[in-house]
DNA sequence: TCTGGGGTCCTAGGACCC
DNA sequence: TCTGGGGTCCTAGGACCC
């Protein structure tokens, strides 16, 4: 079946929003993220303007890295209301394009529009459409992937960035992908990346020249997941806004500004972040039963563990209680402190834990008439 | 070079059960 | 005495995404 889906992204959502306060920041190499002179050298850039992207910034760079390649760049922390807020806006401008819609985190979204177009097209007109009333309504610019695949939409939008749209048909769709470099199929990261060049896979034409077998016997499931992207044969659908979803994790964790030798600060932070992810949990009326901790010391040097409870729980006392003694291993080891970290897992909603007992039990029954017959 | 914070998904070994 | 095969759950680590 012949399917019209568009991906649109804001371009550099933060910053953008950034610039809507502050327009004389405008062409001037904006970056969203600390200070490095105020914050240690530590942290990392969130997102920057095209004008700092000339210098090889990206988001997830060390500032202390961002600031020798440009170290005349502006730096501004973000207000995550008005971010909010806009994205609101702009979620509910998408929204009156079609119904079958799927939010992406804050600042981009699919469309299903193949109930209002009849070809490229016209859904090449209704992405311009929507990309004018999204900059006239809140004064940001966006970037429009159409396709006939969610993937193939997605890897359009990032095309003509920023301030494009690019249409991949049927028909053009294997000549345009060919030239790009394989990390612009999403899933396939930096890692991936060597992983495949190493066995000659450089562009997303050496994936599409060869069979599914082929790369299949190279690169395992994901190998066969990229094939199936790159020749516009994935068949996931967008998901309808009233789709259940059902989170897999709570978590929350902190990087110090200087490493901690003090266990007794490490454990006020831990108790914090319990506290702060209770609260939530509480708000929703959701239960777990994992708990984890995660610890990184001076170095990078990463650790985590967990435990399991055998019902589901909402304890803020009992989670601290586990949490400490998860964090035991570590606190005689004296080694400086980065980060501390907290997470629930294995959630489920009271609602659902309901339902869950009502199907076992019927189950059961089910299971005691059989052995009685 | 120095590496945030909130997530999802996958892999792999081990325990345990039938 | 040596030890199958399938399923599920738990734990730890890692890649990736925005």
């Amino acid at each position: 079946m012949v399917r019209f889906i568009l991906h649109v992204d804001i371009d550099c959502f933060f910053a953008a929003v950034v610039l809507l306060d502050h327009p004389e920041l405008k062409n001037k190499p904006l970056i969203i993220g600390p200070n490095p002179k105020k914050s240690n050298n530590r942290g990392v850039v969130l997102t920057c303007t095209y004008e700092a992207r000339k210098f090889g910034i990206h988001s997830g760079m060390p500032v202390a890295k961002a600031s020798r390649l440009c170290p005349n760049a502006v730096y501004e922390r973000c207000d995550f209301d008005k971010i909010h807020e806009a994205s609101k806006k702009f979620m509910e401008i998408l929204q009156k394009y079609s119904s079958i819609f799927q939010k992406l985190g804050s600042d981009e979204a699919y469309l299903d529009i193949t109930e209002c177009v009849k070809n490229f097209q016209e859904a090449e007109k209704l992405a311009y459409k929507i990309k004018d009333e999204v900059k006239q309504m809140i004064n940001i610019t966006c970037s429009i992937g159409v396709s006939f695949t969610k993937m193939l939409a997605k890897i359009a939008s990032d095309f003509n960035k920023p301030d494009g749209i690019k249409v991949f048909t049927y028909e053009n769709f294997k000549d345009q992908l060919s030239p790009l470099p394989i990390k612009r199929i999403p899933g396939i990261g930096k890692k991936s990346k060597i992983y495949y060049n190493k066995k000659g896979i450089i562009t997303i034409g050496d994936i599409i020249s060869k069979s599914q077998e082929e790369i299949k016997n190279l690169f395992g499931k994901n190998g066969s997941w990229a094939w199936i992207i790159a020749n516009g044969l994935s068949s996931d659908t967008v998901h309808d806004k009233n789709t259940f979803y059902q989170q897999k994790s709570i978590s929350k964790e902190r990087t110090f500004h200087i490493d901690v030798e003090d266990y007794g600060f490490i454990i006020e932070k831990l108790t914090g972040l319990n506290e702060k992810i209770h609260k939530s949990l509480n708000q929703r009326k959701i239960n777990y039963k994992t708990i984890s901790i995660k610890i990184r010391f001076k170095g990078y040097e990463t650790y985590n563990r967990s435990k399991s409870f055998f019902t589901p729980k909402r304890n803020l006392n009992l989670a601290l209680k586990n949490a400490l003694e998860l964090l035991e291993e570590f606190a005689y080891m004296n080694k400086p402190v980065r980060l501390i970290g907290l997470k629930f897992s294995n959630l489920s909603s009271e609602k659902e834990q309901i339902k869950k007992i009502q199907i076992q039990n019927i189950q059961k029954n089910r299971r005691t008439l059989r052995d009685f017959i």
